[in-house]
DNA sequence: CTGACTGCGTGATCCATGTCAAAGAATTGT
DNA sequence: ACAATTCTTTGACATGGATCACGCAGTCAG
């Protein structure tokens, strides 16, 4: 709190408003957003956009965790990314969502009129910005992602999942992490499956393999232990992320 | 030619300079760029960037093929996305290049030193706005291809790569096909491979299976005739792409 | 407390794709 | 024209993960 002190006078005790798209706006443009602004909770489950709707708002995820899936014609689902606290929903410019966005814990949003925002990012240059840097984040995790559906075993496969969610439950996602850690893992085995290509035998396989080799222990549903990172790290065969 | 008079007086007979990253820019921007630009000429299976390197310049596709590829720390290797005429190879406000990018077919390049170009963006909301664009349907695209790396068959999977490709044979590569269609399919069978998931073997194998059941024809080595399109979008189960 | 439901684990079997091997085609250099 | 090389096809076999089937907790409604 007292870090955000005078930081951001808009909104003392709302964390989010440094980061993501808020980062380095104007003063103007904050008491802009702010007016436009919507709060959102979303129960786990629940469906915030569907593939292929009109896109009439945008967002940005206080907390909780977010899941974007795609399907093919005849109903094979394939989870395409997962958004977090500070992340962006939406695509502005774009005239239908690409994909179905759904909850997976109990989330809270900031949302916008897609409308009303897209003429704030054509008057702001340093929002426009944010959404690029925003992008360029996930596009890149989107081209590890490609790399680990191509190309990983399923046991990487589900070491890399679980090392994603390891990786978000810190603050900063990006350093490194030090083990022990133990985190909540949000999603059932059934999500898993479908976020990696998987069945959810298999992944249930998998996490039974990794509890054996003392890879990861659960403590309890949903608890993930992670007792030595280096073991997950080498499980999960992973270039970079 | 005659369509460009007038439009676009800096370069004329060079089609990419009303697209891409170019669109909408206004002359001075456009003397910027042009003042700026380095043509550059890239022969089939040379390396433009490899992953990691040092990210120095960003450029425009003017005419070729691109692919863009990831690692794992064995070897693995997984093709992450092509570029085509008009699109853009580069990451500005990044450090390192995320892939390498590698010349499929003959490439002719306009390279920007990446600093300048950061520096013009900086002045430019258009061209941030262009770049923005762009990112976003290379994101889309890297969406739509982890729908098919998680939950297409092999047989699937090909269709959809050979449609990709007959897609970017035409100018504009969003208004639907229509049979028959000729046109010429710059991959090997280990790139084929390299991007779909699969081995070089079970590509043949499916290529083999399209031709005899005359979902495709070969007329000679990597050149493609689709006698009947809607044949090759069943194969392909394609949602949307 | 009880039955229905949902999520998870696990065993048995199957099959799509990987792996290994070898033999054409096509391409290149001399 | 002829090796040498690279790319492609095809065959035989192996296997990782899918599929099917079932049993076991935990949870929820009545």
């Amino acid at each position: 709190m007292s870090v955000n002190a005078g930081v951001q006078p808009m909104c003392p005790g709302c964390p989010v408003r440094q980061f993501g798209v808020y980062r380095g706006l104007g003063t103007t443009e904050l008491a802009k957003l702010k007016h436009m602004e919507q709060r959102r909770v979303v129960a786990p489950g629940q469906t915030i956009i569907a593939e292929g709707d009109c896109a009439s708002f945008v967002a940005t995820i206080v907390s909780g965790v977010v899941k974007l899936s795609k399907r093919l014609i005849d109903g094979r689902l394939q989870i395409v990314g997962f958004l977090f606290s500070c992340d962006f929903l939406g695509r502005p410019f774009a005239t239908e969502s690409p994909f179905t966005a759904e909850a997976v814990s109990n989330t809270i949003l900031h949302t916008y009129r897609q409308q009303q925002f897209e003429d704030l990012l054509r008057a702001s240059p340093c929002l426009e910005h944010n959404l690029y840097a925003l992008m360029l984040g996930e596009l890149e995790a989107a081209q590890n992602w490609m790399l680990l559906l191509g190309q990983k075993t399923a046991r990487e496969k589900v070491a890399s999942l679980l090392l994603l969610f390891a990786r978000h439950s810190t603050h900063d996602h990006h350093q490194p992490l030090t083990s022990p850690i133990r985190y909540t893992m949000p999603l059932s085995r059934a999500e898993m499956a479908d976020c990696l290509g998987l069945r959810l035998e298999t992944v249930s396989r998998q996490m039974t393999h990794l509890k054996a080799e003392d890879v990861i222990r659960l403590e309890a549903e949903h608890v993930v232990v992670i007792p030595h990172i280096d073991r997950l790290l080498a499980a999960a065969e992973t270039p970079d992320s």
